[in-house]
DNA sequence: CAGATATGACAAC
DNA sequence: TTGTCCTATCTGG
């Protein structure tokens, strides 16, 4: 679930449920009871998305910073609260919706200070109005580290994660290894606009939508693809499966830890 | 029911 | 590069 367009799309749910209003806030699970104390009777005055992470802004200058990390995860509802299931970290309410997390990687309190600390050594977030993509060139393009590691790193690009990335130098025709330093202002520039169309359109819909129309299954007279994160792709969690615009085998690889994945042909080598 | 896996990030070698 | 953390869900036996 969790990369930008995720975390912009909670910030502004949140704010529809709660903004100018003063929230109970508990931890069933109990690692966040004494902080939920804190803020309970607090108004949630504005909430924000950098990159991969959430701020709300609470009366008295107190900010909830939450990241989800790979299994974070939000729900929420109506009220009554249901009965609490499986280990909730927080819960937050109001007379008329509940919300709950579960798994974030940080839930903590933080002041004036730690946020501006936070924007401070994030890179530029391509969901952003304000956002440029001139600093990050300026760091690609004179790194050896594989494009892919360099898009993943939150101080150079924020919020775009594994998958965005991984289909982003699909559609550029590049492969995850090619070294930053390799890489021309002109492709950077497309690489980014790419980014911020394909992070907007997630923002709007919910999902990871990459494919272009005439590869759509309507198109290529292909069954649909169903899964976890629900959009049509072109090669993330694809090995081995036919490439939708050339046919050939999609390869994987690992990077750091992660996998990444590329059509060989599409995606030529150097 | 155990084990593997996941859209992330960090510290420690 | 490896290990660690957080939780739910899917796989195979």
């Amino acid at each position: 679930m969790p990369e930008g367009h995720t975390i912009h799309r909670l910030a502004t749910r949140h704010l529809e449920l709660f903004g100018g209003t003063k929230v109970t806030v508990d931890s069933p699970q109990g690692r966040f009871t004494s902080d939920a104390g804190l803020l309970t009777g607090r108004a949630l005055e504005s909430t924000e998305a950098c990159g991969k992470h959430l701020l709300h802004h609470y009366a008295g200058g107190l900010s909830l910073h939450i990241h989800l990390g790979l299994y974070g995860k939000f729900a929420d509802g109506r009220m009554p609260l249901p009965p609490p299931v499986g280990q909730i970290r927080l819960r937050l309410r109001n007379r008329r919706s509940w919300l709950e997390l579960r798994g974030p990687s940080a839930c903590e309190l933080v002041d004036e200070g730690q946020t501006d600390a936070l924007k401070a050594r994030l890179g530029a977030d391509p969901l952003r109005a304000d956002a440029l993509p001139d600093e990050a060139f300026a760091r690609i393009g004179k790194s050896d580290k594989p494009l892919a590691a360099l898009l993943l790193d939150q101080s150079i690009i924020a919020g775009a994660g594994l998958i965005f990335v991984i289909e982003t130098l699909y559609r550029a025709g590049l492969r995850p290894t090619v070294p930053g330093r390799s890489v021309s202002k002109e492709a950077w520039l497309g690489i980014w606009a790419d980014l911020c169309d394909l992070m907007a359109l997630a923002v709007k819909t919910g999902r990871i939508d990459t494919v272009r129309d005439k590869h759509l299954p309507e198109a290529m007279g292909r069954p649909p693809r169903v899964d976890q994160h629900g959009g049509e792709v072109y090669v993330y969690r694809r090995a081995g499966m036919a490439c939708h615009a050339c046919g050939g085998l999609i390869s994987r690889g690992e990077l750091a830890g992660r996998n990444t994945y590329w059509c060989p042909s599409c995606q030529p080598p150097g």
